[in-house]
DNA sequence: ATAAGTGGTGACAACGCTGTCATTTGTGGT
DNA sequence: ACCACAAATGACAGCGTTGTCACCACTTAT
């Protein structure tokens, strides 16, 4: 790694002191253009990358984020942490990722440890730990500033920032696609309780059948969880009723692939005498036959948004000047992609 | 977050100098029981954590690692980073993650840029990069110490250190088991050219057909990526030929998923009318119909293991007086986990 | 011309820790 | 009891930055 080059080597080659090289890579203003300019040729021909070590402690500031979650799937963690990571490169931040056990009892204490060894500037929290009350006070109480994604359909409980995910509108539009290849008797398996999502996107679905004046049958309804497993064993509670539905509309792909799985096992045709739809557009409801119905989420770009609303807060906190002290709120929603295992009728022209 | 408590509050609490709780902290020796017990009860009242900026600055040196990726499979990237996350957390270590494009022709620069800039200590990486000799070299002339994962059924090319994943003799149990069932034509479907593993296990196809007596038929062979769409295209491919095969072994199972969804697809039966194999077991490889017989790798495990011996590695270069300089080889080797997809004559007793 | 800014710059302390080396304390051999 | 030597401890100088404050060279207003 050669000999590291340090502020200092820049000054002297750029005939400054080193505190006017500290004042460009820091964008402090208040240098002569000329002198920026030779300064910056020097960064450049010595490829100078400041300490972050000594940044930090003499700043006593950090720039590192964390991301905090608990959350099964792969797809969107990954997804999440691709997009925070890139805005985190962008602007000069480190990433330091903590997955962790949302039922863990000393998750709070957990938090606190972890930011303190770590010297967090900031937190990015996805659900289900970003919907849990006791975590979000702990949080507060400590003063670190954080956003979180959370599920709901409006701006809620003021206080921290938020990105939110309209997950009952999408389920909402999910069941109408439903509705509109023909089907009345519309199954739903909710998934994990402790996910907001899993009841917002029951409410959607209840709104639906409402808006369409369909009967809402409880039979039709099951609580589980995020998982295939659970898709299996629904599905098989759902056909064994006395009167089945014909469509089932499973809360995220996991359960609909599993879904798919008994109701083909049963000798059924997908969508003929079953239409399935799943929730998320993970990779998979592409993987399985019929692909799946389902709700796309831009993940990686949420996350990126999230990142940088919560990075362009820290730079206030640290410029009071511009005391644009709020983070902003995001919204967004899934959109419906349609594909095999809900269209009866002919297609319609798709956009996929 | 309170008044930050240092180094020096500490060594207020237990009555002795600063140095000595940094003796502690590190674990240095040569600090008497009755001191040491002392100490570390102040730390724990206190509540004590070093501050890894001011110790990387004063100490000159870095307690970070880095992993580095380019791998479609969320799950296996997932699991080597909670792996290696876990072996962190114990250790004192933060992990920088760093997913990137093995195919970027500015890699190397962009390894290195990264490294200095985070102050990376060592690097795990995984393939296709670890199997890349120019990003190898590069890397060794940065002198930063580093660790491998890599495809491999015997210790190569000596120099740097590896963890080995046997994925040849893997495959050849997975294909002695299709042979066991009574397959005799046998096709494979290899994935990306860039990953050795694709290779390996390839051999240990065509080494179980030899050792069996079982010509060897090119048109069972194709060639193409780790990726379900190529599993679907790979298995119409096989379908379409004068004598199509009885069974399709893919080299992972994301391609085992679109070779089931193919041959489904043309009506045919899995197992009974074609038996079907991956390779990784991924989570998908059961929530498929039927699940996938696959070869399981603790990849957690590989993971931790990989980075406590690359800690270790570095624990010594900082006393060289324990000059146990090199590291360790390590070996795994993947488990034929038998599944329906595979299974015509009456199940053996079942260990899952 | 003189006082009072103002933008640009530098000197220097401080951040919390580790490394080095000097110093104190304890131990065993005579 | 004494010395020699090792073990335990402390004093202090950095590590590479940022923050603070002082200073200088100009303006601009008097």
């Amino acid at each position: 790694m050669k000999t590291k080059t340090t502020i200092k080597d820049v000054a002297e080659l750029a005939g400054v002191s080193f505190k006017t090289v500290s004042r460009v890579t820091n964008n402090e203003g208040s240098v002569r253009k000329e002198t920026l300019q030779k300064v910056n040729e020097a960064i450049r021909q010595l490829n100078y990358q400041p300490n972050n070590a000594a940044r930090n402690l003499a700043g006593n500031q950090s720039y590192a984020l964390g991301y905090v979650y608990d959350n099964p799937n792969a797809y969107y963690v990954l997804d999440m942490q691709n997009g925070i990571l890139a805005e985190c490169r962008e602007r000069g931040y480190e990433l330091v990722i903590h997955p962790c056990s949302a039922n863990n009892k000393d998750i709070v204490d957990e938090l606190a440890t972890m930011i303190k060894r770590s010297q967090l500037a900031g937190l990015i929290i996805s659900p289900p730990l970003s919907e849990m009350p006791d975590v979000l006070s702990a949080l507060d109480e400590m003063k670190i500033p954080f956003i979180r994604i959370i599920s709901a359909s409006e701006v809620s409980q003021g206080s921290s920032p938020c990105v939110y995910i309209n997950d009952r509108d999408a389920a909402f539009d999910i069941t109408e696609h439903l509705i509109e290849q023909g089907h009345s008797k519309i199954a739903f398996l909710r998934g994990d309780e402790s996910h907001r999502s899993s009841h917002e996107r029951k409410i959607g679905y209840l709104n639906a059948l409402k808006k369409h004046n369909i009967p809402i049958i409880e039979d039709y309804q099951i609580d589980g969880s995020y998982s295939f497993e659970f898709g299996v064993q629904g599905a098989k509670q759902l056909l064994a009723l006395p009167e089945p539905p014909t469509s089932i509309f499973s809360c995220n792909d996991e359960i609909a692939a599993g879904t798919l799985f008994a109701v083909r096992l049963q000798g059924l045709n997908v969508p003929e005498d079953m239409a399935i739809a799943g929730f998320e557009d993970s990779p998979f409801s592409r993987q399985t036959w019929p692909m799946l119905t389902t709700a796309a989420q831009p993940t990686n770009t949420i996350a990126r948004k999230a990142a940088a609303s919560l990075i362009q807060h820290l730079g206030h906190l640290r410029s009071p000047k511009t005391s644009a002290d709020s983070i902003p709120h995001l919204h967004f929603r899934p959109q419906l992609v349609t594909r095999e295992s809900t269209l009866t009728i002919p297609a319609q022209p798709q956009h996929e």
